[in-house]
DNA sequence: TATGAATGAGCTTTCATTCAT
DNA sequence: TATGAATGAAAGCTCATTCAT
């Protein structure tokens, strides 16, 4: 999906190597490199696993290719033999850290039906999150000015407010929730609320007692949609 | 008032344009000659528009303190008369832009006791975000890479969130809102969900419908916060 | 063994170039691989050779990196594989010539107990000089406003100085030399006639004849130490 | 004497300005200001000042104009108005103190004729270069790159020189030295002894103990022209 | 005379990317 | 595949000097 660079090319057109792009030459080589020796796998995967390091340590702008070459104990020329750029190591990096996330958070969607499920997932999103501040903070720095990335986060929040608002569909369904919302606006205000609330808290600067932070939420959450079940009686 | 650029130019020794550097011209000059002329003044303020028109236009990575001067029609090196660096003169339009929009939003909070006051208030904040979406946007992007923007948006952000927290304080007081919340970790979450969901309305890229749009914020906020008067009877 | 540059690159947070500097890269060159090719040997020479021949030609101050990667027919950037500046390069050329300095006076200062021992050094000295008078007078140029070089040519001072204080040492133990005067002093003493002579003959503007100025620096020395032996019958 | 800027442009093409040297301004105002007012009088006094302060604390290159006015007071645009550049000034320091040194050494040369006399002037040499060291050195730093100045400091060798050697002569026609010596170059080499031994000891970063190194300086000098007479029995 | 805003040439250095080995 | 030397465009910043007021 998109993994090409046509992007790239496309919002970059600066020209920064001592060559003219001549061409194809790295992108012939990462697409032979698709069929991926254990050598070579193991080289990419160390690439990977460096560049998560030194992205998280100095940021994407402050990243050098040299410091990630450096960290994963391989030459220089050998990151253009994996990634056609920074940019495309940090879409890896990138695309990996949501895997996880969405598997972190996604597993019981269905479930969202009771006041605890509720609970429970946003509590799940907050810790995921805390596990991959520093990356985490990264792709929303990067979406800002990198086009590519900004899709992947928009995609990333789009699949996130689609799930919160088929949830409420079907709480309103069973009668659990106001049928006089609108359905859509509330799920992306509320995607809004907890992801800003966790940048803030976990990455921003911004200091809040855990246990309150997750009792909150989750209590806006109910009261915006008029949560009718589950809920505990306060 | 930590209007200089003290930490930034602190140690440099490294030769540029031929001179060794003897601190900046704009330290210079702060260092002495206090007395602005009209025409002084003039050039600042040429530059601080034309500054923000690069940003808005190129974005702040991009933007080229070239493009400033030829925009303001003045030559490369007067810009280093009035601001030291890219990143100050970032800075200047930064606070600008944040004390008007404070302006936009904070006039009335003290009448933030009833539903419409509320939805007043959400409504210009919206405004004042829509007006000044491009470079709002860029000043949560330089904030995420510039500390010094971090800080200034993070002292931002802790207003808005102090001044939500007095005011529901206020409302409890007054026994129109819940007493059992949470208030700083709620005045959090509902800045955090204003200021996202505008961002990714108004800048991000998401599309969501005016009306529905501020109707649902005030609503969340209402029942977030338990608010017992003026409410529209629906 | 001090050939690194921390003074100069400590904290210099500026941008150059469109890019957030992280370290120069010959730092980090130095850091990680040590390995030197070949050819990487060969340029690294090639530089020097050039330096030398452009600071002669052009002076230390009106000398340009530009200049000196195109009398070496390499890019501007690879410079900056091999020297973190162009202080840098010259530690280098003068480190160098320093060297060959030496090399060409020290020999023999173990037989400094004759006059004709002391006239050959002497007028080895001055050949040194004048085979090197533009780069030395240069050394002596930039040690006046460059601390790195200063220590530089400190340090050759010291030696020489100590080398004939040395020298003196073993002539008074052998009786062949004053006993009464002050050894380090007149030692310093004797190093500036030499050295700033040299520089005013052979670099300054001064003109002497050739035989007549070998001649009267030898026979103030063996006068100034009271040199007892090997004396030509005057 | 060599007051107009020919050299300057001789040997500095580079235009800095904004302008092209549109002529001769500035050498107008020059010269018009020959006739010295009592208010321009005091500010060209406090200029040449403040510039010596200036240049003594920061050196000649990295001295920079806004400085020197800013210390004397005045606008920056006031400097040119009493000299044509910053060379300009610096030549106004060096021949100023150039003066105050002969001044303070010259005025008995001519009893030269006792090893007492000798030694009074070397003290009195050291002791002006000690009251002088800062700008002296500097006068020596900055003929190594500036042609105007190294003219000014080869005439002022030059003058100590012909000084020395007359003195010499002097004592070689009353019988009081060696007479075969070679008198031209044993004052070039006395000479270079004493300036050179000064800036090492004074300014360079050498440590010597004041009444040996006066001691020993002196007495290198009489034995190097055979003094005969007022030589202490030791 | 005094002022201080304006000028702009010019040099340094960075580092993503390429390619010869 | 791996290596690492080479590339070079690009932009930041300085400050001596000029001139309009």
């Amino acid at each position: 999906m998109g993994d090409d660079d046509r992007a790239e090319t496309s919002s970059d057109s600066r020209t920064r190597g001592g060559w003219k792009p001549a061409g194809t030459s790295a992108a012939r080589r990462a697409r032979q490199s698709e069929r991926v020796t254990a050598k070579g796998g193991r080289s990419r995967d160390e690439l990977l696993v460096a560049a998560r390091r030194v992205f998280e340590r100095d940021g994407y702008l402050e990243a050098r290719v040299a410091d990630i070459v450096a960290e994963a104990g391989l030459a220089h020329g050998s990151f253009y033999t994996y990634f056609s750029s920074k940019k495309d190591v940090f879409r890896g990096v990138a695309r990996e850290v949501g895997r996880r996330f969405d598997e972190a958070v996604e597993p019981d969607d269905a479930e969202l039906d009771t006041y605890e499920a509720l609970d429970r997932v946003n509590r799940r999103y907050l810790a995921a999150y805390r596990d991959n501040s520093a990356i985490w903070a990264l792709i929303e720095q990067v979406s800002t000015f990198d086009p590519d990335i900004h899709r992947l986060r928009l995609a990333g929040r789009r699949k996130h407010v689609d799930r919160m608002a088929r949830a409420i569909v079907r709480l309103q369904e069973r009668g659990l929730a106001d049928r006089d919302i609108d359905v859509r606006t509330t799920a992306g205000a509320l995607v809004s609320m907890l992801s800003n609330f966790a940048y803030w808290w976990l990455a921003g600067g911004d200091d809040y007692e855990e246990e309150a932070a997750a009792r909150t939420l989750t209590a806006i959450w109910a009261k915006a949609v008029g949560l009718r079940t589950g809920r505990p009686a306060e």
